[in-house]
DNA sequence: CTTGACCCTCCCCCCGGGGGAGACCGCAGG
DNA sequence: CCTGCGGTCTCCCCCGGGGGGAGGGTCAAG
């Protein structure tokens, strides 16, 4: 019984592959108790199988190497513990990730048309009076801008007593993404004329021709409809004449399954 | 309003980094509608906006390249419904590895010793009479040998009438690893001699001496308790002198914790 | 014409090793 | 002493999915 055990017997002892010992040595994490100044040969003794073990042990856990070299080097059983639940935390995040993404996936096969057919129609817009309210929003904040646009101009129309005609809907006149914020235009249709009353201004829009398509889902899956539109309008020669238009035929508090939500996209064309 | 939009524009548009729409373009994946020749400027169309969107919520899924092709080229629902079957499938799978881990890792958190401190020590171990059943055994089927090895013991002995005089044991004359299988001994001592029956053998063992240390917990993490041993062994200038002996000191039964078991490991030295 | 914002290709890098080529090394048998 | 043969060495490329940056061309507006 020799006391000194070749990479190959090593690795069979502490389950891990030679090629994983061999980047060990290279990192420094587990160095070779000799190593043979002329063939090379790395030898390890049996009490390195100790450390061995703890790295294979903590690699299963996805720890990585660096933290395994800290947790390894720590005398104080403090610090590990912080690595230890800072790589738990990942963990977490991980397993929180994977769940969405899980329940995500069931979504999309639950509804096999993995991509939705939208279908692009021309239509005229007539005129009409609407009420409108300018915001400034981003993309972390326009879910908020939104209800609170609508709350301020629900109680603006609702004060000046003039019937609604229609579902509120949004003008998008600048592009926002993820570092450009921009300004929106909330805005309800009406019977008839409205004068204005603080941030909210009546407005008479004239009618217009455009191309519309309907999302059917979560407001946050809107995405592919602008997309179809736009490619629709440009394969088919048609030129973009304005910002486009959100019109929400729904209302979520009487169809709270954002699955059945309604959005008609209009984009404004020549 | 062009009708083709160069790459950050296209990057702003769907929330793809332009090294990542450059990848697909290298892949095939998502070429641009014109590259231009003598600037080999990328270009794309609004309608390729949904391709790219359809991209990015896979990828998002973690869904593999390869099986984004797939999933974008794939005209049938079927085939499209089972690759997303199959990435179910493996998001499940780490979903649950990562439970695993992150049980583990409580654990070790919990108890934050993340090192046993085993405590080697030496002594005789006298003579004693015992039964023995030997068994061929390997890493997987090795729990199952142990248990069923016991029963036979134990029925033989209760059959001849002999008394036990201590907690059963284990010896391993052979390394038994992922790929070899190898021999076990399973061992009853007894305050009297016993004649054998059947498989289960009488036999007379002698004392020895050997250096010892007992592992508290679980039985598959007894791994660095033998490290321990072998280590200590070594580089206190004694040598193996035999195979070792793992004595059950807890009776499952009656200590059902798997984290109280308590394992003697003993390695007859010289 | 200049300037500044875009865009190009090419190369190296991340992590944790796996696979393999081509060349030594060590131990056993004849 | 030679010959195997299996173990080991170094070196290099590879995986996925891009990120970071160098060095240089291009586009559009003032």
């Amino acid at each position: 019984m020799q006391n000194l055990l070749p990479i190959g017997r090593f690795s069979k002892m502490t389950r891990l592959s030679v090629k994983a010992l061999r980047h060990y040595d290279e990192l420094g994490l587990l160095a070779p108790a000799v190593v043979d100044p002329f063939s090379g040969y790395r030898y390890y003794t049996y009490s390195q199988a100790n450390r061995a073990e703890a790295i294979r042990i903590l690699r299963g856990l996805d720890v990585p190497l660096e933290d395994v070299r800290e947790l390894l080097a720590s005398e104080d059983p403090e610090i590990a513990g912080k690595l230890l639940r800072m790589h738990r935390g990942r963990l977490e995040e991980r397993l929180e990730r994977d769940r969405r993404m899980l329940a995500f996936i069931e979504r999309l096969i639950e509804r096999k048309e993995g991509v939705m057919p939208y279908e692009v129609q021309v239509k005229e817009v007539p005129a009409q009076d609407v009420a409108i309210v300018r915001r400034r929003a981003s993309l972390a904040t326009i879910g908020k801008e939104i209800s609170e646009g609508f709350a301020e101009l629900g109680e603006a129309v609702g004060r000046a007593g003039v019937p609604m005609a229609g579902p509120p809907f949004l003008v998008m006149p600048e592009v926002i993404d993820e570092e450009t914020d921009g300004d929106i235009e909330l805005a309800f249709p009406l019977a008839a004329p409205f004068a204005g009353a603080g941030e909210v201004r009546g407005e008479h829009v004239p009618a217009t021709t455009v191309a519309w398509t309907v999302h059917r889902g979560p407001y946050d899956e809107v995405g592919p409809a602008y997309h179809t539109l736009t490619g629709w309008i440009q394969e088919h020669g048609h030129e973009i004449a304005g910002p486009p238009r959100e019109i929400y035929l729904t209302d979520p508090g009487e169809t709270p399954d954002p699955a059945d939500h309604l959005t008609e996209i209009q984009f404004p064309i020549r």
